[in-house]
DNA sequence: TTCGTAGTACGATGATTGTCAAATAAGGAC
DNA sequence: GTCCTTATTTGACAATCATCGTACTACGAA
């Protein structure tokens, strides 16, 4: 059985929402495999997703470099759950600083996709 | 007198609006210096600005820089009035292939402005 | 033609970035 | 305990990036 809480050395640091910049999450966005990640975990809503659930095409230490520029930036949460890592978004907190945003980058990556591919 | 159509040699290249990639995009805007042209644009309209009307705390070659990467990315249009050069922004591109993108991204640098300065 | 203004082009430089392979650590199943 | 799975860390590499100063071009005005 998983514990309930991760032993301390694997607590990962998050930025608090009010340390979240829009340039930081514009720049953590402006990236093919992130917006791969974050258009997965939108798709999965609270659930979230472990790291290996995303099929990447790099290698794992780059997959893992990615979720570290996400989770710095305050686009993603990851908690650690026996072996596995869960990723979701932080949904709420984007809304609550940048109403929209999210959501228009989303669907704007939606548009995009139907178009070419 | 200007005349009505710069000399061929300073037309400059825009990508069409099909060429325009939300990556490209979301990059451009992850920039303070570029995100500061594009709020200042965004208050200008249909009217526009130079690249001096935009107070840059960058010289001016950096300045040219991020004014080139704003308009290869195709946020923004450059044309030619006698030496000086009018920027505008690709609005009606912008909405038409990512709606609501733009907006957001301007409402979250305006919240973002009016919490910290 | 001479001058001033607006902006570009050309390196150069230091910082950041995306990528990988190899070695490592932590947890679960046996 | 011994493995297997999951993911990190480290160190390296090439590429891109933001920045600058200097030299240059283009246009308009005097």
């Amino acid at each position: 059985m998983p514990p309930a809480t991760p032993t301390p050395a694997r607590v990962l640091a998050h930025p608090g929402r009010e340390a979240i910049r829009l340039e930081t999450v514009l720049h953590a966005l402006a990236d093919p495999m992130r917006l791969c990640i974050v258009r997965f975990l939108a798709g999965r809503g609270d659930a979230g997703a472990t790291c290996s659930d995303i099929e990447l095409v790099v290698s794992k230490s780059t997959g893992t470099h990615h979720y570290r520029v996400l989770r710095e930036a305050g686009v993603i949460n990851q908690v650690y759950r026996g072996t596995a890592k869960i990723n979701t978004l932080r949904r709420a907190d984007l809304d609550a600083l940048f109403p929209g945003l999210l959501g228009s980058v989303l669907a704007a990556d939606a548009a995009q996709l139907g178009r070419e591919g």
